[in-house]
DNA sequence: AAACTTATGGAACAATCGTTCAAGTAGTTG
DNA sequence: CAACTACTTGAACGATTGTTCCATAAGTTT
């Protein structure tokens, strides 16, 4: 093994952390090769040593985020109670608002890359596979509901708390007659 | 009246409204001084005539977006059938994609702008005005879901059509029950 | 028509951008 | 040690950026 490459590797991911932690201060915009490298403590070239192009760097961070994306989301939503989905929310728009913030701008980011879509929708697809929900039609509407109070919840004036969401996701786990099971096993 | 002040006024719309389609096209990084005075057929300097700087002709264009938004969307919520309410989502992902991504461009603009925050979420407030839903949860419900459908019909592969959409947006409606009324009025 | 205000638009500035290049170091392999 | 490969890095290029400046045109008021 060739423990130049290996220092490479890391170097490189080194990278890609920069590169979100500029995304959240500054937004997309803010990412250019100097502001990336000043950042990661690299000279100047190094993000065009490691990625062929700004773009690159950019969908790598974004392959990056929807990775640690799925770890974060899935067994919140396949195994948690409704307090804990409305604590997880509220901490999304709230302590890591930043980061929220970074990751719907390289959701969107996906909307104008067709070879993006599939990772940046990953954690939907990801969710169905592991609830499997009795009812497909209920489980959509609660992964929509997911984004919107998201988004939603950051351009709040002030960004909703566990106890304000915690009656919103009791009501799309439960329904309003408490009658529907959310997974058709069990 | 003064006829010069006038053709100005239109000229600066005729500015908010290329840069518009600046984002459409391009989204939100294509915006320079330049492109948006090729795109409105007017000289380089005129941007920087009408607005004092770039951010402000990005919030100028936000504020018009905004205001149209409330328009397209209130008749909608407030009067249509859950088969009007599908449709109008579809031709949102399909039709007008371009236009919904460059919405939800300017809408997380307002996620790092405190100030833009009112006008981002004034359709929010405006649909619980004109709604005065019977159920404030399932309401927030149905208005968080609408933002979802939009963003995740916006990377999906292929973007749900009218068919796809009417029996989510039917639930999000009635319910599993059919038995809460939307609205408390009626 | 003279005085004044507003709009217009080309030239140009410094700053920053993405990227290239070439010279150099350090680690690996023969 | 020699040959090779991978990484490092500063200098520098041309292009583009936001913005300023200024001379001029057009419209309004007196």
């Amino acid at each position: 093994m060739d423990g130049r490459k290996a220092r490479g590797e890391k170097k490189r991911r080194a990278i890609v952390e920069a590169t979100l932690r500029v995304i959240e201060r500054d937004g997309v915009s803010g990412v250019t090769h100097r502001s990336v490298a000043r950042e990661a403590g690299v000279p100047t070239t190094a993000p065009t040593y490691y990625f062929a192009s700004l773009d690159d760097l950019l969908i790598a961070t974004l392959l990056w985020v929807a990775e640690e994306l799925c770890d974060d989301m899935l067994d919140i939503i396949a195994r948690g109670t409704a307090r804990e989905i409305a604590s997880s929310l509220a901490r999304a728009v709230n302590e890591n608002r930043a980061r929220t913030l970074a990751e719907y701008e390289l959701y969107l980011l996906a909307g104008r890359r067709p070879e993006l879509k599939a990772a940046a929708r990953r954690w939907l697809d990801l969710a169905v596979e592991v609830v499997r929900p009795a009812d497909p039609v209920a489980f959509r509407v609660f992964l929509a509901a997911i984004d919107g109070l998201l988004i939603q919840g950051l351009i709040a004036d002030v960004a909703p708390d566990e106890d304000e969401l915690e009656p919103i996701v009791s009501f799309l786990i439960c329904g309003r007659d408490d009658s529907t099971p959310r997974t058709s096993e069990q």
